[in-house]
DNA sequence: GATTATTAAATGTATGTACATATATTTGCA
DNA sequence: TGCAAATATATGTACATACATTTAATAATC
């Protein structure tokens, strides 16, 4: 459905204007498809993209520190988002033994299990850019960097 | 910079998962570049993005429904946005003749006073996709439309 | 006309975002 | 050594998001 109908607007003033509230409505609109997608597995986005940094960085302990510099969104709180994960018994958190103002955090085996059956049901799933060729994703990259020069 | 820059990643599976996060990245992006703009004024984004909606309708009424309509994420919770712009006297809310359940929400003078304030400032910012040609920001619409497809 | 269904908005609760501030630990330097 | 600065995380508050439930008014059906 083209932008315009999408948000009940007949005309914009530009197409600078255009692409703007396209690119805000449609990254809206891929994140509740996924948060729907992680709803039945009792995951929030962000958990789940917190989850998704811990595994990469497994069996080695990730800090707060190392989330926020990974995770889209800098200035979200990653010390509460690991509270609900924790609270799940997705992740450990310990005091680091080195360096006892930081704190070492470690997906879990729960955790580790729960990215699991999601990497199957997502396999199974659409979500996301599918709907473009390779060529039109690499193209949307460059002109998405474009934008932040 | 690089999307892999920005969030300290080496790659990416394939340009389809690039451009997923990309466009969640820079959205996020924009709307900090947006929200940081409008704080100044004591408005928030959405907050903002209301008020334009009330002047698109003045000197007719919205009511909530028409709000959420036309407003980018359409699971937000209109009325309780409106009650925040009506604490700070932006806008007036009060029960539609017609149809007793409605409420007729106007922008009030005030309002349409600190908007056009806005415009000016706005007019000498470079908020939004201002980088791209005018075709490059069509280009743009374009695959973004495909994406929702 | 009374009862049920639908509609419009408000409210409740959990989570996340944005930003300021607090607490504890470590580092650097006089 | 002692004390200020820097670092790592946690906490507090206001606002927004997501979604379920509630309240009130109107429409539809019997």
């Amino acid at each position: 459905m083209k932008i315009e109908d999408e948000i009940k607007q007949a005309a914009f003033r530009d197409d600078h204007q255009k692409a703007h509230v396209n690119l805000i409505f449609t990254a809206n609109w891929l994140q509740q498809q996924q948060s729907a997608f992680f709803k039945p597995f009792g995951l929030t986005l962000p958990q789940f993209n917190t989850l998704r940094i811990l595994r990469g960085q497994h069996p080695r302990p990730a800090t707060v520190n190392l989330l926020i510099e990974r995770m889209l969104d800098k200035t979200s709180n990653a010390s509460r988002i690991v509270d609900k994960l924790e609270a799940k018994q997705l992740v450990t958190r310990c005091v680091c033994p080195s360096n006892r103002r930081a704190v070492d955090i470690r997906i879990s085996p729960d955790g580790l299990e729960l990215l699991g059956r999601l990497d199957v049901a997502m396999a199974n799933e659409h979500l996301g850019v599918q709907n473009l060729t390779s060529a039109e994703a690499a193209q949307l990259s460059n002109l998405l960097d474009k934008i932040r020069d």
